[in-house]
DNA sequence: TTGTAAGCGTTATCAA
DNA sequence: TTGATAACGCTTACAA
């Protein structure tokens, strides 16, 4: 009942032609404030809603925009996609649009290349940036419009980031501020481009203090708990300032670590992380990190994505929304 | 160019009309063989693949089914939604339907039922049941198919589920079997209504043994870490064989308290989860627990909600797929 | 300012 | 077994 009302219905309870009901509410075209509002009235009146799939066949529009989430995304990469996921709801919403997820793997496209070939979507946003990205390939040669969240190598593409660098820098400076010389860096999957941009955060604030950090001291590729175990009795026996993880994950398994072997943060060990989490702020002690607005970043990326649908060419924007937050960790 | 491709290109082309092609596409109606074969043959040869929304609007389909997501799910429910997400996804994209999220609030449908007016799906598969349910109110007078993925105390509904009673029964049998009587159970969010069929679960068992369990041992609605320590320092004073947490969330909570407190698992706490994931697989001690297949679940929530869209009135399903793992945190 | 009519790409109902 | 032709609900030239 409700939802079965159409345009025509509108149309011929008003004794006016479907166009102009269709330019009420649209507000394309010249039309009278009185029928506009006659329309509104009625449209209220009747709850009437259009029908999205006429709508977009009219005009070769989906208003869905897809949104790929990785399959073997862990648990703390799904806060991450969560809240991009908010983000990019709260932009597109507002504007007729919804997200039509789309579940692939590494190397699998395929749930997205149909999302693609049948039209079912306007735009896609690719939600991480692999080296050697199957899906930013694929979606290059498919000529469907799409940004990235997260830097690529590739500088075609339409990238949505926060300034990794600049905050990993920013991070790194204050700790060298504070008179921290001699400091580790633990880092995760080396295939993630992040990965990448944080260890060169870390360098640049070195270089841009005139100091070098020691090579030795930078741990790479480092993804489960034994590893990271083995990394910090490495780090123990050398003595470090402190030790900068690359994000929660492995600076959890560094602090359970450290529980087991009754090291005590900060006296024995001083610890930071490049990725905030509400886990870090309130552990005892709590820790050093930075916090990143992941909600604003899947904003912007919804914002961008409609520009370039709209046919507009933007640049990808590095977006400047971290802060570095002090806690008892490094103290 | 490959996406520009119609049915009506294809007519042209093989010389035949539209309806035909459309019928040796779908395969309805009588039609030979052999332009069937042409066909198919031409579809392979130009990669055709049908619009999806201009069959969507003739069909009165959108052929999207509706997954709503709350806002306010933390991070151990996303690894849940993820996988259900996955379920879903390999339930229902063979059939040609792809997911439409819908991020909503506790009380905030508004995203919902945009979706619903303005026809944007099939059906919609809600991911948890709360008391009081705004979400399934909705769906419930809006007429939009929907099945709900957890019980519900609202029998009209289409509910999947596990089995968490039989199998936090089960658990709690085991338990008994290997002798220890004195229980204590600590469990979530009570406006989750699984928090309530996990202390039933744990109940029946103690009745089944003809036994009853101390009701000064529930706690119930522990939801952050203080409390749960607080809770630890009351079930440690009163002596407990085994502490049962209904989640791997309030299992982690008491893990990391007993390592400040230095309480040995299981020498001083027996220590056991209704709710399993690899951080309890992997920790040390490991921890035994509950393992459920939420992919599975996800997936039956998705040929549930098909059966419904296409017009049958199915019962709800209960799925028996958990399996009790014992280790060595009870042992 | 409004109405007419032709799409959008399929499916479905008739005849042929 | 096939082919016209009318939906599906909306948008958009083009006329009036």
């Amino acid at each position: 009942m409700s939802g079965k009302i159409t345009i025509d219905d509108i149309a011929e309870a008003l004794g006016m032609s479907k166009s102009t009901v269709s330019r009420a509410i649209s507000g394309k075209g010249r039309i009278s404030p009185a029928t506009t509002e006659r329309v509104r009235q009625y449209i209220e009146k009747y709850n009437y809603k259009p029908n999205a799939v006429a709508q977009g066949l009219a005009q070769s529009k989906t208003y869905n925009i897809g949104v790929v989430c990785p399959i073997d995304y862990e648990i703390f990469d799904l806060r991450y996609f969560h809240r991009c996921l908010q983000g990019i709801s709260d932009s597109i919403t507002p504007r007729g649009y919804d997200i039509l997820m789309s579940m692939i793997g590494r190397s699998d496209v395929d749930n997205l290349r149909r999302l693609v070939e049948n039209h079912k979507v306007d735009g896609v946003i690719l939600t991480r940036t692999l080296f050697d990205d199957k899906a930013a390939e694929y979606l290059k040669q498919s000529g469907m419009p799409f940004v990235v969240i997260g830097s690529s190598p590739d500088k075609e593409l339409i990238q949505i980031d926060n300034d990794h660098l600049a905050a990993c820098s920013e991070l790194t400076s204050v700790l060298l501020a504070k008179g921290y010389r001699r400091m580790a860096l633990l880092g995760g999957d080396g295939t993630h481009i992040i990965t990448e941009t944080r260890r060169r955060g870390f360098e640049l604030a070195y270089k841009q203090a005139g100091l070098k950090p020691d090579a030795d001291l930078i741990y790479m590729g480092v993804e489960d708990h034994p590893h990271a175990a083995q990394v910090l009795t490495d780090v123990m026996k050398k003595g470090v300032d402190v030790l900068v993880c690359m994000d929660e994950k492995l600076t959890g398994m560094v602090m359970s670590e450290c529980r087991i072997r009754h090291i005590r943060i900060p006296e024995q060990l001083r610890l930071a992380s490049f990725y905030n989490s509400s886990f870090l702020a309130n552990s005892s002690p709590a820790v050093t990190a930075l916090d990143i607005d992941d909600r604003r970043l899947g904003a912007a990326a919804g914002e961008k994505l409609l520009e370039v649908i709209a046919g507009a060419q933007p640049e990808g924007v590095v977006i400047r929304n971290y802060q570095v937050i002090l806690r008892e960790s490094t103290s």
